[in-house]
DNA sequence: TGTACATCAGTGAACGCGCGTTCACTGATGTAC
DNA sequence: TGTACATCAGTGAACGCGCGTTCACTGATGTAC
């Protein structure tokens, strides 16, 4: 009993160092709540920008001046949002490596992205939304998150040795890139539209097969063609 | 003397069906300034969301109240904007087909790809941002304007007849967007970094190659691998 | 242990400000005859 | 022609509102001894 006693007196001056107390808690759970009001008032159309720091606050269930205990100004919440979401992208996408999903079809890979993008969709939308859209911090932030994502799936292809990296590096990003871009229309499209999400999908998975082509064959030989006077 | 006052009061009353009267030409030129006001407004930074009717009244000259005579309210300026810079776009690629650019190699059409880009820096930088950015009408009315470019790049090129048109509007698709794709990088890199430049502009280019090459050859023959799974 | 003190997330009121929108108006331009 | 009237882009004042930010505060939680 005293030894008990003597153990939680021991845990109660590890709290800070331990950071489990009560009141740091109830902080992470008050800014946690923050990031989500601001991810769910954005919606489908408001950008970061376009949000109000009070609106955030009430959303959250806190008073506007509670805010700074928590962020700067929008801004920061907005970095945080980044940082929040490339994480849970990158536990997603690594999810699906786990699945086998590099490892069969790409059509197969590329229903299990589109079902993700579908089951995160706020997410998604806000990643493609400010990935162009307002401020430039957030724009970089959201630049190397995606950056981030093609290197890993870049490590995770795993294509004749003969290519050097710094090619399947080239092929990730368009990949990246291209796999985003589609998603951005297909979450901008009906959502009941199943024949549309369906053709948007064979457009994709069309697009990576093609990027696939044009990437392994540039390095097998390379072609010449008298008939198309497009290629440089 | 007689004929020549007797033409002007023609004039005159042909003054309301040839619209133009001086009071009209004044509206236009009000209008006009409206819409550059919104974009040099935006600038780098911002969206069409976050700026004010009377801020962008304000750069134009007039009076807040005085923006009801031109706009209902920020989102018909907005598509006013898309339309006019949709039409401005098109000009210019347009004129750089005229140059013979898609005729020469496909290096130098990007270069002047992107002199066009920096030279029209603020209206890429709206395109690029609002495609995604905010408002749904907006979205959907320059995802117009590109599928329009698209296609007219399409009729454009002069591909292997064995090639069928939709395969050719595929790949137009798939140029516009990395394009528009890399524009936006570039904006976003510092302006003076031009080494930068030049490694986003190679970068552009063996991009482009890359979706001839795979768009080419999937008609040519199909290959296939057992190296890879990664193609389905 | 328990008491006295420190910390700090969240409060609530207050501020000055720019916002979108309305309204009756002005006066230059246009029209009818 | 010129006069009398119509049109309408732009004015200027006013409105109620939500904004970001500040401040002294409260009271639950944490710490020292």
């Amino acid at each position: 009993m005293l030894i008990l006693l003597f153990f939680f007196r021991r845990a109660s001056r590890l709290n800070t160092a331990l950071k489990l107390n009560q009141r740091y808690q109830q902080k992470l759970r008050t800014r946690q709540a923050l990031v989500q009001a601001a991810l769910d008032l954005m919606g489908e159309d408001k950008s970061l920008g376009e949000l109000s720091l009070r609106e955030v606050a009430g959303e959250a269930g806190i008073v506007p001046a509670a805010f700074y205990r928590h962020f700067q100004n929008m801004e920061e919440l907005g970095l945080a949002l980044v940082d929040d979401l490339g994480g849970k992208l990158r536990t997603i996408l690594r999810e699906a490596r786990k699945k086998g999903a590099y490892k069969t079809a790409l059509q197969a890979s590329m229903g299990l992205f589109f079902e993700y993008v579908r089951n995160n969709r706020l997410l998604f939308r806000f990643i493609c939304r400010e990935r162009t859209g307002g401020n430039k911090r957030i724009r970089q932030a959201i630049r190397n998150e995606m950056a981030f994502i093609a290197g890993e799936l870049a490590s995770d292809m795993r294509l004749p040795s003969s290519i050097p990296f710094s090619e399947i590096q080239f092929l990730s990003e368009m990949i990246v890139t291209n796999a985003f871009h589609m998603a951005a229309e297909f979450l901008d499209s009906d959502l009941k539209d199943t024949a549309n999400a369906k053709r948007l999908q064979w457009k994709t998975v069309k697009q990576l097969r093609l990027i696939f082509k044009g990437g392994l064959q540039r390095k097998k030989k390379r072609i010449r063609t008298t008939k198309s006077p497009l290629q440089s």
